[in-house]
DNA sequence: GCGGTGCGATGATGTAGATCAACTGATAAA
DNA sequence: TTTATCAGTTGATCTACATCATCGCACCGC
């Protein structure tokens, strides 16, 4: 596993007070929505928390009185059938927001997948925040929508995309996530295990292993040091996506 | 094609200035959040849109300035690869919305599957409304986030059900809606093809068809008249939607 | 009436990806 | 150093579902 560093929301003392308004990432997630003054008033109800690689954060079925924000590292979301038969329903990365599409009980289980940090929020405290600052809503269902819209790409892929179609289109979405995050695209840090990678695409690990290993030997990507894979040819592999 | 009925909009003479306030689906839809004064804006900018069955309402790709309520029939969300292959995200009835997952272009092509009836806004319009209510926002925010969590359902379902599990979750999930929208569950209703199920679930036609004569063969559902489907045993059927 | 068309059902066959089974190399524990 | 564990890869085989083909039947226009 590797170790990754955490942005912190507090960074020391003088903003210890308000420490949303330090917070570096913060134009990523649904706090860029406010100016000073409001973050003050998010700086008090947040806690940060910090967990290890592969700690659960919530589960399946509990209360859903927390949401969260992700500042650092790598949490994927998933549910399960009786059997066990697992569906990752999304990857999340610095700036994404949990507690999106809640009810009274959360519908899916909230994993690290690296160590990661999390700004905590009630979701009581959070409701009354939203009445409030109308931006704020207004910025957390233009989340939604687009959460929506990736969903609707991810059933795409589910139930029409082959083996190969999921793998390139996966690395792809990984790749523009962080382009869209003002990282660079290339090449992709992939955190998660093949299994993980596997329970998102619908496929087994095995198969996942395959189909890297194919696209390697037909050089569309390279596998680097610290897995790492290196997008060769972008518009080779969109059209791998799609079918072309 | 079983003829439907469709429900009026408007009525007739004395509400003609105020549709909305007599529209016998409100409560269903996102207007429910309004009261008779902000109807009446609604029903300044709402124009009704009748459609036959099998009519494109929107095309993915297209300019997104419109946004509407499903008042009557049935309608079916889809997007398409380039060579044909086709995933419908999701089947629409009475006081369903389309328009929150939306950019600027349609992300989806849109299409009726029965004859339907539709309230038809710019979303220019309704963005307008969206800002000067905010309950009307905060409806919007809670029908996605619903649509999320059944987003996220439908991901299981694709990626990691077996095809007898995929129909009888399709069967369920169209007998839940009925009853959340005040109707009676049993029997359920089927308007759409088996080639729309199929494309819905990520099957073929051909193991559609297969499936549902499996199923009648065990006594687990009976096909009635007018595509109607009688669930014998919904306990047993739950069960068998996640691999009991 | 009669040919045309399109949906649904069913049978025969093919195959992508699952399953089962080693094997490798990296990390860790004793 | 030895043993254990675990993720990843690779090979052999199996199977659920796709594909291809045919047929029946309802509906429609003429």
């Amino acid at each position: 596993m590797a170790p990754i560093s955490i942005a912190p929301s507090v960074r020391n003392g003088d903003v210890e007070s308000n420490p949303c308004s330090a917070c570096p990432v913060r134009e990523l997630t649904v706090c860029g929505a406010l100016d000073e003054t409001e973050l003050s008033k998010l700086s008090e109800i947040v806690r940060v928390r910090r967990v290890g690689p592969h700690q659960t954060i919530f589960s399946e079925g509990e209360e859903a009185d927390s949401v969260f924000n992700v500042t650092a590292g790598t949490v994927k979301l998933y549910k399960l059938l009786p059997d066990g038969r697992r569906q990752i329903t999304g990857f999340l990365f610095t700036g994404d927001y949990i507690g999106l599409s809640m009810h009274e009980r959360y519908a899916y289980t909230a994993e690290s997948v690296t160590a990661a940090s999390l700004c905590h929020f009630q979701r009581r405290q959070m409701d009354a925040l939203l009445k409030e600052y109308p931006k704020l809503q207004q910025r957390l269902f233009s989340m939604a929508s687009n959460e929506l819209e990736a969903a609707q790409d991810q059933m795409l892929l589910l139930g029409r995309k082959t083996a190969r179609e999921k793998v390139v289109s996966f690395l792809l979405g990984l790749s523009s996530r962080l382009s869209r995050r003002g990282q660079k695209e290339n090449p992709v840090p992939v955190p998660m295990s093949r299994s993980d990678i596997a329970d998102y695409l619908g496929l087994t690990t095995e198969t996942v292993s395959r189909t890297f290993t194919a696209l390697k030997a037909q050089g569309a990507i390279r596998l680097l040091e610290g897995n790492k894979v290196d997008l060769v040819d972008r518009q080779r592999l969109r059209e791998l996506a799609e079918g072309g």
